[in-house]
DNA sequence: ACTACACCTTGACCAAAATCAATTATCACA
DNA sequence: TGTGATAATTGATTTTGGTCAAGGTGTAGT
């Protein structure tokens, strides 16, 4: 489904994204001559794992599910992002392949580039270079926060953490949250079973007093969560890894 | 525990290291100079996380874990390294904080370098900063697997998987694997209780025929594992993501 | 407004792993 | 060669989360 889009108006958007803030305007002009914006609805597969691909996506809008899964089903979600993140940009490192699938959740926009012009462009501009190994540094210190979680927290626990990380933590007094998609997929992010969130989440309501409307959920002070989950967390809160790149 | 150390060894070695094969001999006979090489006896702790450092180190011999720990003493291992790794390079992003703490675990060999020639050289030396990005791109892949792992995998599987992550996949016939290091510290990086891992080993013996002796593994092929652990991962056998990068 | 479908919840039950406790084995070192 | 200390195993039990099945809720699309 594409959507005509225009090539400065996509320049603008790519310096909102963290590897390309220190990039050159000839550069930018460049790779969005060669951009597309694509307009997906929920349930498109941008590639499967161990596809080879000639283009990288970066979220305008909306969300992305990245997972593998075996031969018999099961699934496991390695991450799921929202705009201003780059997915695909991993495969300039291995011939052309993708080391996960990569499902949109949510209708979004999605702007995909030729990897060729990343792959040429880090040779040329070190601060790109720099930028990206920033973004991945970043990124793997949120994958070794995400095993200590699944070690050490429970799944009332994760649950609460991941509501935190979705709010601004300096915030007082009552707070309502949304959950940014399905809980099922929610569950899946966290590595549990829907039913199990479910149960959880009820869990956490009942140990915290939050309260609980479908996909909103309130409370009078993060402490109420804070309390409840931190405790199984190597971190202090608010949590510093969340201050860095983006 | 000092040992004097020979800076033209030190250069040869580190050209050994991923991230310092493309350096210049001039930028590597600076950070030679300034190196230091010690013998840690084991438990000996190198940082605790959130410490500023000022030095990162590279380890030329035995093993060490980096780990993440909450108040009330609950740890997890975010992962355990050899020689020709490098830990505390990251801190360079963070000024010079460290993300996680790193305990020798086995007597080891281990250089220490300065952040501070790291950190000046990625800006100078684009190959630098491209290897620094292609060992971490390499790693959040590895951290990937591991939740992945931690996800689809029950004890018994993690235990086969890590076993065939220990040695060469494509050897044929009789194979003896050796433990590397503590079954406790084993279970740790597989994130299970040491009874977990007791329990899950006896039943990986009962359900693939290996034959187990203290810390040797012995079986007539690796097939006896893989049919039993690789049905629960999303690669094929042998594993693909064991050749890049390193 | 109706229907189909996906999402979510709940209950009953089961399986996996953690915990607690008690031995037994192993190894560094005096 | 003994002797602590640490590592490893085993048993009993509890806790946690997964699985299976049924029913409820909400909503997009006709």
């Amino acid at each position: 489904m594409t959507h005509k889009s225009n090539p400065s108006e996509i320049k603008t958007y790519l310096k909102t994204v963290s590897i390309f803030k220190g990039c050159s305007d000839a550069f930018l002009a460049k790779i969005s001559a060669n951009a597309q914006c694509q307009i997906h609805k929920k349930g498109k597969i941008l590639f499967v794992h161990d596809d080879t691909i000639e283009r990288f996506y970066i979220i305008k809008s909306g969300w992305v599910k990245l997972f593998r899964e075996t031969l018999d089903g099961a699934q496991a979600v390695v991450d799921i992002l929202d705009n201003h993140h780059v997915l695909g940009e991993i495969a300039i490192f291995e011939n052309n392949i993708v080391p996960y699938s990569a499902e949109v959740v949510s209708n979004a926009e999605i702007i995909s580039l030729p990897l060729a012009d990343l792959k040429k462009e880090i040779k040329n501009d070190n601060q790109l270079a720099l930028d990206m190994l920033k973004s991945m540094a970043y990124d793997r210190r949120r994958k070794d926060k995400e095993i200590e979680h699944r070690t050490i927290q429970n799944a009332p626990q994760r649950i609460g953490c991941f509501l935190l990380r979705l709010i601004d933590q300096n915030q007082k007094g009552p707070v309502t949250i949304h959950l940014p998609y399905d809980k099922t997929l929610v569950a899946a992010r966290l590595g549990m079973q829907p039913e199990t969130f479910s149960r959880a989440l009820s869990k956490l309501r009942d140990e915290t007093g939050i309260r609980i409307n479908g996909a909103t959920i309130e409370m009078e002070s993060l402490d109420q969560i804070v309390r409840y989950s931190c405790a199984a967390c190597s971190s202090n809160f608010p949590c510093q890894d969340l201050k860095t790149a983006s």
